[in-house]
DNA sequence: TGTACATCAGTGAACGCGCGTTCACTGATGTAC
DNA sequence: TGTACATCAGTGAACGCGCGTTCACTGATGTAC
């Protein structure tokens, strides 16, 4: 599977045509936004008919799907990148192979970061996060942005939501545990397991983690590093911080900071 | 001024007509969506025809315009409600009256919420924004969602959202640093306004303070504070939780918790 | 109180537009014998 | 190598739709003398 050489040329003109057509749909949407997407303009864009493009997609709204289970797979490539340096040297054909899990052997140099070198790895994967959104700010918002009442998500992406949860899993769990440091709340300091949350979260780390159970505080910890992460950079990216006169970066920088409990 | 009494009959109409018309477009909104706001669909509602509505805004674009400002006057009065229990016991006529900043001496008992009852007072706030969002995620989002690529708020929205900064910079006035007791980092713990955003932040505060300048720390304090409920809040109403099995209130006050130092 | 006038809410027809989508069809590319 | 057939990309016309917006007009409401 996924191997380019054995395609027919059909198959590959196929692939370049659907790649294309895919691109354009997200400078138009980079441009003027997801609900300006028109598959006539693209056409037009692109030089042919409108009705071409149903020989690639069901319709606007198989179109917009793939383009959300692309920004996906997007970020959590970048995810998995950011704590993994080299992973392949070869790129992926950008998800045109189809929405494979792909087993990628992740169990062989887990040497848990020794020990301490979580905290970088956690900053890491924020700064790619950050670098990521920043990149297209359009295709972060089609994942975190506005939801359109009607519309859910595919069922496939929740996979891949999975993935990145397991990123932030592994490199959240050596993270303070906040409780103690004060950097994080969620119970009397010291006491630890004793929040609602906790006691919430208590057997749902099985999900995501690679071992049956992440305990409670890094779910916990794990939750809002993505949270206070999306809390900024949704609202730089919105331009809220515009007309306030100060670098958000600095910010988000301030934010990793408490989250590494410096 | 915004003497209900002295209205025209005919004033009073229009302005009947002119909220059932922005309530359908609320209720519109709240079910498919901003981008599905259509005026022919409102009139047709409405049971008149769809030139009517130019009786009463100046386009589509006008009525949107007019549905951010009531969105983000909505909030500023519910930060405010929050912080002072009962300013009036009359409830304004829902921003009809025009965007006069409205004098109202905030000064008088002002004895700086008696030391450490700023802490439940940060609280109420932060509950009382999560219950407005919660009663109209679309309006909401409506603020904090997607940005349109072209679309600016119109110029009079900054000296609102001014006043809800206000209020943040007020309650957050006396909470835990942060720095020192490594809530929210930024420098060195203990060292205080060494960082660099922190001195970004200096000489900022004066912008919404009613003191001529907060000092960088609290306005630290106060973007923190927006984002993280943000953060929290913005992706409980887009439903990236729901999958999750946990209830994400109780995150939210994990949050809330952690900026009060508990 | 009554008449003449001004104001203004609302109508209905119309314009032009771009949208998503279907359908029958053409012509090129690949495949089988 | 050559012929017959199947596959499939792309076209052009057409359908129906709803949109925002304009315009001339009607009829009711308010105002001035």
């Amino acid at each position: 599977m996924a191997d380019t050489g054995t395609k027919t040329p059909r198959e590959r003109y196929r692939a370049q045509v659907r790649a294309e057509i895919k691109e354009r749909a997200r400078e138009q949407i980079a441009t003027a936004g997801a609900s300006a997407l028109s598959l006539n303009a693209i056409a037009k864009q692109m030089g042919m008919s409108g009705p071409a493009l149903y020989r690639y997609f069901a319709g606007r709204d198989d179109l917009i799907t793939e383009l959300i289970r692309d920004a996906y797979r997007s970020l959590a490539d970048t995810c998995r990148a950011a704590v993994e340096p080299e992973p392949e040297p070869e790129t992926r054909p950008e998800s045109e192979t189809g929405p494979e899990s792909e087993p990628e052997t992740k169990t062989e140099t887990e040497t848990e970061g020794t020990a301490d070198s979580a905290g970088p790895d956690a900053a890491a994967v924020a700064y790619a996060i950050r670098a990521w959104a920043l990149a297209d700010p359009q295709r972060y918002f089609l994942i975190y942005g506005t939801p359109v009442p009607g519309y859910h998500a595919p069922a496939d992406t929740t996979a891949i939501v999975s993935e990145v949860m397991t990123v932030l899993l592994r490199v959240c769990a050596n993270l303070p545990a906040g409780d103690e440091a004060g950097a994080m709340g969620g119970s009397a300091a010291g006491a630890g397991t004793g929040s609602p949350l906790d006691a919430a979260l208590t057997g749902l780390g099985g999900r995501w983690a690679d071992d049956a159970s992440a305990p409670p505080g890094t779910l916990h910890r794990a939750l809002v590093f993505w949270t206070r992460l999306h809390g900024t950079l949704s609202l730089e990216l919105a331009g809220h911080f515009t007309e306030m006169g100060f670098d958000p970066e600095l910010l988000f920088a301030a934010e990793v900071d408490a989250l590494l409990g410096r």
